[in-house]
DNA sequence: CCGCACACGTGAGGC
DNA sequence: TGCCTCACGTGTGCG
């Protein structure tokens, strides 16, 4: 039940059979040709032909593990290849990042397959730090749509000296969720400073969020209504 | 000054069996120890406990390195917990569906910051199957807005037999693009069927894409110029 | 019996 | 020097 077709046959590193070759001489043993005659001597040809058969077992099997440590270890490389920064990264610590990347790809393609991307009902900001860089962080805004709440937001960032990497927009219903990846460029940069960003940013998008909040309303239920019949549409009135 | 030369690394390995610890006895051999008063004795006194030392710093060595094994294999078994349907599977084998899986990941997360959430130039349907179980369908379209595209689609899915699980719109300047996880409920499933009902679908959706051409164009240079100035809207005018 | 996969202990080399 | 990591060969259990 193991192991499949898969067997990737060209994981391996390309550096092969050049360091330890097993030479295929087998027979170190001369002693047992000749001897047919005595039956002492047969007990200890038998003997040594069992032994001669034991070493070429062996023999198999070393090479047999070495194919499976390739195999092993080149599945490895591959990963270090695959995700940056784990070059000469001792092999433990390699899968301990491969877990946390696998974590963390899982729950960013939850993220888009759930209700991410749908602008919710409620109001909602959220500021969060990406990685363990601290350089990247992404900022949602859910909240009723407005035609300058876009710029509002840029400029925010703007005067927060945050750079826009990435910006994703998703409007339905006239509630709008924009989803940011932004970079800060600051010189004195640490934690400490990141975290009273993270504040004076979820004060500023707060502010952006509600100023809008008093002009339109009463979309909630029929929305909810639309959304439930799955009749999405793009189109104010 | 132990005597001990017991533990010759000829010493079978089965010899101290009991399951894996490490008894912290080290001597129990009272071999030759009643002659103290020779000299010839005082080198092999030496040297036994060089001899010593060196098997302690090799019980050592023993247990760092089991240490080091148990690291592993806990990162592996918890990469076995974290990706589906790799219980009891070879190791090598984890390692590439691990493999697998970071691409995979990696893919779908660029292409939700990426291309994918913003509507392309160009008219675009895909029709994947997702995961391994083939039960769940993705499907995109990438297209000019027209006020009954989304009901068109719904139509098409119904006819197709789909229930559309979840759907995701992303309007911007006149062009829409839709991303639709859709089920499959039908009896005799197999991958034949699988893949005639991907071309179906692909060519009922390509249809509705192309329908709405012929009446509005034009968009394409004022809306790529807005995107790139980062002047993003969900208004039409 | 053989192929396969695993855990183990040990030698070698890098700080 | 000591600790650590790695590769290797081998013993062992399972189909």
């Amino acid at each position: 039940m193991y192991s499949k077709k898969c067997t990737p046959p060209s994981c391996s590193p390309s550096s092969y059979s050049s360091s330890h070759e097993e030479a295929l001489v087998v027979i170190p043993c001369p002693s047992q040709q000749g001897s047919s005659s005595q039956c002492g001597e047969a007990a200890a040809a038998a003997l040594s032909v069992e032994e001669a058969r034991a070493t070429a077992n062996l023999r198999i099997h070393r090479q047999a593990e070495r194919r499976r440590r390739e195999r092993i270890n080149g599945h490895l490389s591959t990963l270090r290849r695959l995700i940056p920064g784990t070059t000469k990264m001792d092999k433990a610590s390699l899968l301990a990042r491969v877990i946390d990347h696998v974590k963390d790809l899982t729950r960013k393609a939850s993220d888009i397959g759930k209700g991410l991307m749908v602008p919710s009902e409620a109001n909602e900001v959220r500021v969060e730090c990406d990685g363990e860089d601290n350089l990247l962080i992404k900022a949602s805004v859910c909240c009723e749509d407005r035609p300058d709440l876009f710029s509002d937001l840029i400029q925010a960032f703007r005067a927060l000296k945050l750079t826009v990497i990435e910006a994703e927009i998703v409007c339905v219903g006239g509630r709008v969720k924009n989803v940011f990846i932004l970079c800060s460029r600051r010189d004195g940069e640490g934690s400490v400073c990141l975290s009273s960003l993270r504040e004076s940013m979820k004060e500023a998008l707060d502010k952006i969020a509600c100023s809008g909040e008093a002009s339109g309303v009463g979309y909630s239920g029929k929305r909810l209504r639309a959304l439930q019949q799955q009749q999405y549409s793009c189109y104010d009135s």
